[in-house]
RNA sequence: GGGCGGUUAGCUCAGCGGGAGAGCACUACCUUGACAUGGUAGGGGCCAUAGGUUCGAUCCCUAUACCGCCCACCA
């Protein structure tokens, strides 16, 4: 017997042991089946596992599970990413900590460290996808640092390299000066803050002059080559040519004109500074400026700044330069502002600063051509299509791709320098040294971006460069699943790298999902304090009912909201599933091997047949289409308002006292839409559905539920004449609870029921259920009868008018009132129609099959509304 | 500045050319032999605004307003 409620604690654990013991998740074990195959967007090695991974995972594994069950070879591909940034951050505190350093250790020792460290504490985000019941392939669980991953690095670099796509350029890069490395545009958040501008007067030469330029960051002047104003500018066309005394350095540097400069924007003379703005890099290449870089890789200011200044930091020198100007009577005045300010993306904290290096770039031109024509060709698709526009959008402006980062932990570039700097690229320092001719080498201290390995994914985690059968078998991979902030950074390189390796897309469907925000709309974040921790709601719910909280919430919108509250609903749709179940067994509904569905007798077995085979077709077609909320909605609404509302009610009175055959049927057709249901909920809900289809069982299931075929049912031949009656039977059985709401008849008062006006055919529904409406309208009596007695309550039904004697319990004021509110909604509908139907140009216009639905529906209402008016005359006399 | 979403019941969201839906919340009643993590019944919406297309618009088109996101710029 079934414990009264699902323990979840109890029961994941236990399943999730018989999963892995089966090796149900395992890919290959068949042979002849068409694949299906996913990778998952590895999480940072650093990570925890955080609602959106939580979404993101459930839906891949939804469509494991799914794939799987239509018996297809499921490879889901898990593992982690190395993440360098994080990852270095974390060792290096730890270090600290110890009151050691990175330095102080040196690279070797630094990444044993670090190596250590993931050993022991990282991939805890692993443990955690397991209790979501990732369905993954745990066996091929993969790292971006692991060997075989590595040499794809490796042997892309090479290649990339040997085409003439990777080289080394010196330019503006955003420097992040606490970690002292390179970062991409991508990881750079434009944050909005209150700062100052500030109107610095520039001398200009032999004239006694001043030329004002605006400026939010003036400590930069140091590195000031040129003033700017625009070529029309009035106020400033004569001095274009002259020559300005930069101010606290006194260096000479000309006014040039250029259209850069916006008239509109500060005092229309800008100052050029190529060494630490993007724009002035620019404008300096075109006027052939010299670049002065006045920043140490820490962001103080270097050597090459007046003595006063060396040394200080960005923000020192900006309040010295500040006053020192103001004491020379160089600041005209200053305002404040609000201006968007560079910073690192993951800390928020860091200002970024653009800065002159040497650096790899990847020129991504021609991987991204052949990217955006497998998208053009429709190759790969995007599930909503407007994201296609996204990535168009960011491909067809691609800029080169800065890979090189200055930090110890991730791929490091394969290339060596001989001690004239002469660069040899090559898979091993061995074959390095032999392009040398055995000189002596030293190897590039950068390594790669972490995006660089992840772009590979697809195809390294399957073996490549090695001509594996996986590679084979499972690439291109099916469906990839991810949210949107990761198209550019991720999707987008997997597609240049796939196209450009593999010679196909590396997938062909991207699924973006949505992006969870708290239950208040806001993002979540540490600071904010507002994360939900899906772990908590696991512990607190189980993993099911956030499963299957999360697929119901993902929709085709951007956004969704997750919080307790909606999970709570989730739990208690799995306690609904197990207590029908419960009830289930309680009366004997045990699955027979040979239960042939369509074969039924009974016109409510029928029924709930032809409405389970609809169930399975909403679900599966909905998954099919990648729409989860739809697919778990039809899951839920089958089980809830179909199943447990009405079959399982119907099947009490007949348990209760049908005849044996009946009986047998029943519990027979019970037990099988009890099994559809278990498996149509097993993608959403794992747990739950894997102990119960144990549990119900008397003898052992022939297989787990998770490697269990998915259903297909067809509705029975005469599925609509059972459809007709069994939805008679419901409006019946709903007019009158509706009727002894309104007038207050007591709930244990039993009452009796007479058919007015009846067919034959509606006679012989009563006479046949007269059972199931009597235990569900809680009647003593339920006839066909000529006459309505007075003191009755009346509704009408089709053709048939419901009197339901009351005597002298009747409040007749009430009643009119209720029957007349009835009357004049329908009359309002008959005077739409007829105005519909009485307009000349509808009438000609309309199709007619829309013509005849509305004829047919006036006609409806105008025996409704004639029934009625009867209803409320009988109720005068 | 460019682009993309959104605006439907108190809240969260479906729907999308022919009678406004769900969940949660709310109200009333009910401990009925699966389930109070439950049941039954109910209240609640000029579907943001203004035009247009159409026989007909919550739905399509165009503007507007507000909210949000992305990209670029930020003297």
């Amino acid at each position: 017997m079934l414990d009264k409620t699902f323990n979840p604690q109890d029961v994941e654990k236990r399943i999730a042991a018989q999963w892995a013991a089966s090796g149900a998740f395992q890919c290959g074990n068949r042979p002849g089946a068409e694949t299906f195959s996913i990778v998952i967007p590895p999480p940072n090695v650093t990570g925890r596992l955080h609602i959106g991974h939580a979404l993101n995972n459930t839906l891949q594994d939804i469509l494991a599970r799914f794939e799987r069950m239509r018996g297809k070879d499921v490879l889901w591909q898990p593992g982690t990413d190395h993440a360098g940034i994080a990852t270095q951050l974390i060792v290096e505190r730890q270090l600290a900590e110890r009151q050691m350093s990175r330095l102080a250790l040196g690279r070797e020792k630094f990444l044993e460290e670090v190596w250590k460290w993931k050993g022991e504490s990282g991939g805890a985000i692993v443990e955690q996808q397991h209790r979501l019941g990732a369905s993954a392939d745990w066996s091929r669980e993969r790292f971006t640092m692991d060997e075989g991953l590595s040499r794809a690095v490796t042997k892309v670099f090479v290649e990339l390299y040997k085409q003439g796509l990777i080289y080394k350029d010196k330019r503006l890069v955003n420097w992040d000066p606490r970690l002292q490395t390179a970062v991409s545009d991508l990881e750079v958040e434009n944050i909005e803050i209150k700062g100052t501008l500030w109107h610095v007067k520039y001398p200009i030469e032999d004239s006694g002059q001043f030329i004002t330029v605006a400026t939010t960051r003036p400590e930069t002047m140091l590195g000031d080559t040129a003033v700017a104003v625009h070529p029309d500018d009035e106020r400033y066309k004569t001095l274009v040519g002259r020559t300005v005394a930069l101010p606290l350095t006194g260096r000479l540097i000309p006014i040039i004109a250029d259209d850069y400069s916006d008239p509109q924007k500060g005092t229309g003379a800008v100052k050029i500074t190529p060494g630490h703005d993007f724009n002035d890099f620019e404008v300096g290449k075109r006027h052939t400026l010299p670049l002065i870089s006045i920043l140490n890789k820490d962001g103080t200011l270097n050597n090459d700044v007046p003595a006063p200044y060396r040394g200080l930091s960005r923000e020192a020198a900006r309040k010295k330069i500040v006053a020192d100007l103001e004491a020379a009577g160089l600041l005209e005045k200053s305002e404040p502002i609000s201006h968007a300010v560079p910073h690192d993306e993951k800390t928020k904290t860091v200002v970024l600063e653009p800065f002159l290096t040497e650096q790899w770039y990847l020129n991504v031109q021609p991987l991204a051509d052949k990217a955006i024509a497998a998208v053009e060709s429709g190759e790969t698709k995007f599930v909503p299509e407007n994201w296609t526009n996204v990535f168009f959008g960011w491909m067809r402006n691609i800029r080169p791709w800065c890979i090189s980062r200055q930090l110890w932990w991730g791929h490091q570039i394969p290339v060596w320098y001989d001690a004239d700097g002469k660069v040899y690229c090559a898979e091993t320092e061995a074959e390095a040294v032999q392009q040398a001719g055995g000189k002596a080498l030293s190897r590039d201290e950068d390594v790669l971006d972490t995006w660089f390995s992840s772009a590979l994914w697809p195809f390294s985690t399957l073996g490549w460069p090695d001509k594996t059968v996986e590679l084979e078998r499972y690439y291109p991979t099916s469906v990839l699943v991810t949210a949107f902030d990761i198209i550019f950074f991720w999707v987008a390189r997997m597609m240049m790298m796939g196209t450009h390796f593999m010679g196909q897309v590396p997938f062909k469907t991207v699924l973006i999902h949505n992006r969870v925000l708290d239950e208040q709309g806001a993002k979540m974040s540490k600071t904010k304090g507002n994360v939900v921790d899906p772990l908590t709601l696991i512990d607190e719910f189980g993993a099911d009912a956030l499963r299957f909280t999360l697929a119901l919430a993902a929709g085709q919108n951007r956004d969704m909201r997750v919080g307790p509250t909606r999970v709570e609903s989730g739990r208690n749709f799995a306690t609904k599933l197990w207590n029908t179940s419960r009830f289930c067994e309680m009366n004997g509904c045990v699955t027979l091997p040979n239960f042939d569905p369509s074969g039924v007798a009974q016109t409510v077995n029928q029924w709930i047949v032809a409405e389970t085979a609809a169930a399975i077709a909403q679900v599966t077609a909905a998954i099919e289409a990648l729409r989860f909320n739809d697919a778990a909605g039809a899951a839920y609404h089958f089980v809830y308002d179909i199943f447990c509302d009405w079959y399982v009610e119907i099947t009490k009175p007949i348990f209760q006292s049908g005849n044996a055959a009946v009986q047998a049927e029943t519990r027979a057709t019970t037990a099988w839409a009890r099994d559809q249901i278990l498996k149509l909920l097993h993608p959403f809900m794992p747990f739950i559905t894997e102990e119960l289809w144990a549990a119900t069982a008397p003898t052992p299931r022939d297989s787990l539920l998770v490697v269990a075929e998915w259903p297909d049912a067809a509705a029975p031949d005469d599925a609509a004449a059972a459809s007709a009656e069994m939805n008679w039977v419901i409006d019946l059985i709903k007019g009158i609870r509706s009727v002894r709401a309104e007038m207050n008849v007591p709930a244990g008062a039993k009452i009796t029921l007479l058919l007015t006006g009846a067919d034959a055919a509606a006679k012989e529904r009563l006479a046949r259920n007269a059972d199931v409406i009597m235990t569900l309208a809680r009647l003593t009596s339920a006839s066909a009868a000529d006459a309505i007695p007075k003191g009755s309550a009346q509704f009408v039904l089709g053709e048939a008018v419901v009197a339901l004697p009351l005597g002298d319990v009747i409040d007749f004021a009430k009643e009119r009132a209720r029957l007349e509110k009835d009357l004049k909604k329908v009359q309002d509908e008959i005077t739409r129609f007829d105005a519909k139907l009485g307009n000349a140009q509808f009438v000609s216009k309309a199709p007619e099959e829309v013509l005849a639905e509305q004829r047919e529906k006036r006609a409806e209402a105008a025996v409704l509304a004639a029934r009625l008016t009867d209803a409320i005359g009988r109720l005068a006399e």
